[in-house]
Formats: C-alpha cells, sequence, structure tokens
DNA sequence: GTGAAAGCGCTAACAA
DNA sequence: TTGTTAGCGCTTTCAC
C-alpha cells in the first residue's frame, strides 16, 4: 500500500493525494475528504524512509541513554518516567521518540557517531555526559540539534537541564548542620561523572559557610546503586569516631546503605542521619522513611522535550525561548531518617 | 557527504563504491581498500534512509514497551537488563535495537499500527501481552516478524517467551507447605494483564497439590509496586486469623509490604513467610533479605533477540530453530523472609 | 485545483 | 572487475 496505490485507487494523481495527506491549502475540500476517507479505509500511512529521503527529516527524535552498570540496574527507574514526559509533548507535534542505547562494550562517541551519520533521527537527547564530554564538541560541529541531560565542563552554546546536585548537597548539610552535626559524610559516584565534582562541590562550600573543616576521609566514592550503598555504609562504620551523618549522591545507595546499618544495629534517624537524593517508590516505603529530594521526572521531560523543539528548525517559532541552560530544583522531603544529634555523640 | 560525494573524490562509479562498502564478492581487493579508507577518512556513513528504501528493510528492531504505572516506576529495573542483552546480539547483525515506547495516552495498538506501517522497523518485540491481545493478530495477519514477551490466549503460530509464572506460584507454595503454612495468601496484579491468571493458576494447583483448599479471601489484588504491596499488607492485617504465609507476584511488592508490616511490629521470617517474586537489587539488601527467584534477564534479552532472528527471512538461515515457545524457568533463592510456621500460630 | 516529473541516497540488475 | 541506470515512496516545483 504505497501512496502510488492509493492515488490509482481514486484515480487522483499522487502529487494530489500527497498535498491532500499534508494539509496543503491548494486543494479541493471536496478532494482531501475523499483522499482522508479513503487512506483511512485502506489503511495507508506514508513510508517514512520514502519521506526522510525527500524531505531529510526523520521526524523521530533519539534519547541516548547508555547502559552502565548503574543504570541497567536501576536506571529505568530514572529514564520512564522522564521519557513519558518528554513523549508526552512530541506526540502533540507527530514527532517520535526512540530510546537508543549505548551498549556497555560500544563507545558513546562512536555510536552517536553511527546514529547521526545514518540521519537516523532529527534531534537528540544525551543523557549522563561526563566533565569533558566529546559527544557536545562532535553535536555543535555537524550541528545536530540536541538538548543535555546533565552538565559538562566542555564549551559550547547549546542547551542543557541539569538536577541541582549543588543544592541537593548544600541544603543537606544545611539541614544536618542546624542539627548539630559536624561530622558529616558524603557518598559520592566512583566514576568521572561530572555530576559527582558538582555534588562534592555543594557540600564542599556548604561546609564552609557552617565553619566545618572539609575532611577528605569523610568523601566516600562508591557506585551509585544498592552495593554501593552497602560499602559506604561498611566504610563509615570502619571509621572512629563514626560520622554521625551521611548524604548520599543516589536514591538507591540508600538501600544498600539501610541493609548494612541495619545487619549493625544502628537506626537511621536515631543512631545516624542519612539524607538520600531523589525521593522513589521505594525511598517512601523505606523504614524508617528517608529524607531525600522531590522532583517530578515527568515535568523535566517536558522541560527536556520544549528545549530541544526550540533548537529544531521546524518547530524553532513555536517555542521561541532562550537557549535552555537549567537548573532544576529539588525539594526537601523529611523523612524519619534524619534529625538532631544522637545524645550519645553530643 | 552522500555516496556520490565519496565516488567523485575517489573517482570511481558510486556503484563500485556501494559494492565495496556491502563487502560484495566482485570488486578489486585493492579498489574495496581504497574506497573502505576514503570512507573512513571522510566520516561516510551511509543514509539509512536511501538503504530502507531500496531494500525495502530498516535494519532496525523495535521493542515496544507500555508506560502503565507499573513499567513507568519500576519497569526500567525490568528491561533494561533485557535490553542490554537483546543488543548484545543484534550488534552482531548490526542491527539497531530502538525502545518503541507507547504512551499512557495512546492506544497499545494504534501506536503499533502506526510504527508497522510507517516502515520503521524490520521486526518487533512487544511486551506486556494481554488475555487476549489484538496485537498480536495485527502482526500475524500483517505478517511482520515478532517475538511476544509473555503469553497470550490469542491463537496462532507466533514465538514467544515468558517467565514461569505458574512455576514461581507452585514452588513457592510447594516450600509454604513444606514449612507447615496452610493459610497461605497471595498478591496479584489489579490489571488485566496475562500473568495474573498464571500465577493464579499456578497457585490454585499447588494448594490442591497439597490437600489445601482455595479462599478466594486469600486472593488480594494490588497494584505491581510498592504501593500495591503495601494495600496487600494492609488487607493481609485485616484478616482475622492472618495469614501465615503470602507469595507476592511481583518483586517492588515486597518493599511496601515489608513498611506495613515493620509498621505493624510484625517481622518477615518470624511473624509472618514472604516470598517475593523476582530476585532485584534491592530486594537482596531489603532486611531480612527476601526469598524470592532468580532470573538473568540479559540471558532472557537473548534469548528474544534469536528468537525474532529466527523468524527475519534476512537470518533465518543462520537461525534455523523450531519457532520457540519457551517458559522461562526461574530459580529459587531462599532468603530470610520464610520458614517454618510461627509456633504461636502452630 | 490538479497533473507531470524531478530527485532525495541508495542498491541491484545489467551492460561492458 | 567496473560503469550505467532504474527505481524504492515520497514531496515539491512547475506547468497547465
Amino acid at each position: 500500500m504505497s501512496i502510488r496505490d492509493l492515488a490509482r485507487h481514486l484515480d487522483i494523481s499522487i502529487g494530489t493525494v500527497s498535498r491532500a495527506l499534508n494539509g496543503k491549502a491548494d486543494v479541493n475540500p471536496e478532494t482531501r475528504e475523499r483522499v482522508l476517507e479513503a487512506a483511512k479505509q485502506l489503511g495507508y500511512v506514508p513510508n517514512q524512509s520514502g519521506r526522510s529521503l525527500r524531505q531529510g527529516t526523520t521526524n523521530t527524535i533519539g534519547f541516548m541513554i547508555e547502559s552502565t552498570i548503574e543504570t541497567v540496574d536501576n536506571g529505568g527507574s530514572f529514564f520512564m518516567p522522564v521519557f513519558e514526559g518528554v513523549q508526552s509533548v512530541f506526540r502533540r507535534h507527530h514527532l517520535d521518540l526512540v530510546a537508543l542505547l549505548c551498549g556497555t562494550d560500544e563507545d558513546p562517541a562512536s555510536y552517536l557517531n553511527r546514529v547521526v551519520a545514518r540521519r537516523f533521527v532529527d534531534g537528540l537527547i544525551i543523557s549522563a555526559t561526563a566533565r569533558s564530554d566529546p559527544r557536545i564538541d562532535f553535536l555543535l560541529e555537524r550541528k545536530i540539534p540536541f538538548v543535555a541531560l546533565g552538565r559538562s565542563a566542555t564549551k559550547g552554546d547549546y542547551p542543557w537541564i541539569d538536577l541541582d546536585f549543588e543544592g541537593v548537597a548544600s541544603q543537606a548539610v544545611q539541614r544536618l548542620a542546624g542539627f548539630g552535626h559536624r561530622r558529616i559524610a558524603i557518598g559520592t559516584p566512583a566514576s568521572d561523572i561530572n555530576l559527582g565534582y558538582l555534588f562534592l562541590d555543594g557540600y564542599r562550600r556548604a561546609l564552609a559557610d557552617h565553619g566545618i573543616a572539609f575532611d577528605p576521609e569523610l568523601v566516600l566514592p562508591a557506585n551509585g546503586n544498592e552495593e554501593g550503598g552497602y560499602q559506604v555504609a561498611c566504610a563509615l562504620l570502619a571509621q572512629n569516631p563514626m560520622p554521625t551523618a551521611i548524604i548520599l549522591v543516589n536514591e538507591n545507595m540508600a538501600i544498600g546503605l539501610y541493609r548494612r546499618l541495619h545487619e549493625a544495629g544502628i537506626q537511621p534517624g536515631r543512631d545516624i542521619a542519612v539524607i538520600g537524593f531523589r525521593e522513589s517508590t521505594q525511598s517512601r516505603f523505606l523504614s524508617p522513611t528517608l529524607t531525600c529530594f522531590r522532583i517530578s521526572l515527568r515535568d523535566l521531560g517536558i522541560k527536556l522535550a520544549e528545549a530541544l523543539l526550540a533548537t529544531l528548525p521546524a518547530f524553532a517559532s513555536q517555542y521561541p525561548r532562550e537557549k535552555v541552560a537549567l537548573i532544576w530544583p529539588m525539594e526537601l522531603v523529611p523523612g524519619e531518617s534524619d534529625g538532631p544529634m544522637p545524645s550519645s555523640a553530643a
């Protein structure tokens, strides 16, 4: 069922059929009606390759995620709501969203190169930005519309949105300092991912603001998953005196941390203050509930989509915003896992 | 940078360039060398739309997932490892995997219709099969290669792989009955998803095998997430006498169930026996650890990919298997959350 | 308001 | 072994 078949069936030219289907003005309303009716009847949908070849656009947006140890296990719970938000915007513009999964054994930059060169997508959302990220230079140079979920030290004029890692670290320190804590540990990502630096920066600045000396011993790098949280707890327990508070950069860490603390008979909120990162369905059901930060991932997705649309030539007029460079705030959700200094340690 | 540019640059015909790049036999080794070298040099990658239009294939496989309440929150942790496995196979064949995300506000069947009609993908993996699933009829009728992750009552000759829900339910009942439990409750999905029926079937059969009467009061439907688990626990607590054991159909339920039990001062493994569904990074770090079932989602993905390849005309010769209809076994992982009947209730 | 025809990039059939 | 050319399905320009 090609446009030719449809035209033959209606006994009009394919040019007219095309124009009718694409809502061009110069077509008889009655003819259009007939065409649309027949298309529906016969289940005709234009072949995307034909359109793409002719128009040079694919009407498809790629959201690139890398399967790392952290995302394979848990990343889905972060990305799925974001996708949902992105898609809700794109659907209005008849753009399709596809998730581009860069495997663990493939270099992200060369994967991206392939996707772009094949003209697979009209625009891209990239995530997990590295401190120095060659993908950004590449996309800028090729003038491929994209938006980054995550900042990077890589320079250039491109839109990005990132979570407020410094703000989270800083709010957490402030809250804990207010409770009287001074030995505040921090669980950071073990990898080179950019957010780790931001998180640490916010932590250090907030410590300084509260006149607390920075102690490198209290920075505990680990993988951003349950296992990592378990190791962070081990590292905490090994210290003497043990820190009275811990801030985590990743929501999944909390699960493993809770486990190890439980094994040691230490209860969050009573014996140690714990502040997690992102509120998740899990964190709400931990016992005791986790003090953490709330964010609407769906809204984040919506904003990402809008930021990208503003850079797409075909849609820029509808989204005539400035280039987005946005640090997305996160809202503290108090739980039972932190509070005043345990009296024994005071 | 099109094939024409590349040919001009090398001063040979585009036909030769095409054949050289596609590894055809009838091309001078020296020429091929030059072509490949130049392509690399100039960063040439064939335009996918051009190829697709000509060949009628897109070299892309779609993995359709629906964003439901359950998958948006937690589905990622299930699907990501599956994707990784699928992709590891496809990469060898230069097939790209894209996740097709059917939004909550779109009908799965019509979404699929669009994807197929646009010729977006060469083959499909569909998931979350419904008891009666129109997508299956549609794909069979259109002769689109596909494999289903999940069984369905919809008839037809198509490959599918599914988790062994009956087996899990039956093993769980057997284990609990062996511990002396007789009032064994079950948390099932509230939706019409096919696996709910299978799970319940296995449960009922296993009860019968052990001479335990089926009590509809002990079937507790809920959403397959933390919230649902919480509600299941509420329902348990409301019964008098309370069931001595509970089997869950979903790993995320365990988190919420643990929370509610903890609030009530009831400890899994001591006061009630809990058997969860799939082992996850989280379940391993729950306290007490959850008795559940292990499955390699990556291997499942690999099998899915192979099953699909066997139905793709271009690859069938390399994967000449029978049509796959596979119930994937799951291996019991004993945890601390179940055990002999509590003496007080014995 | 409609039809005819060019051409997007590519591969495959055929000719040389 | 290489060059030439038709044509995949579609949109768009131009002529009518």
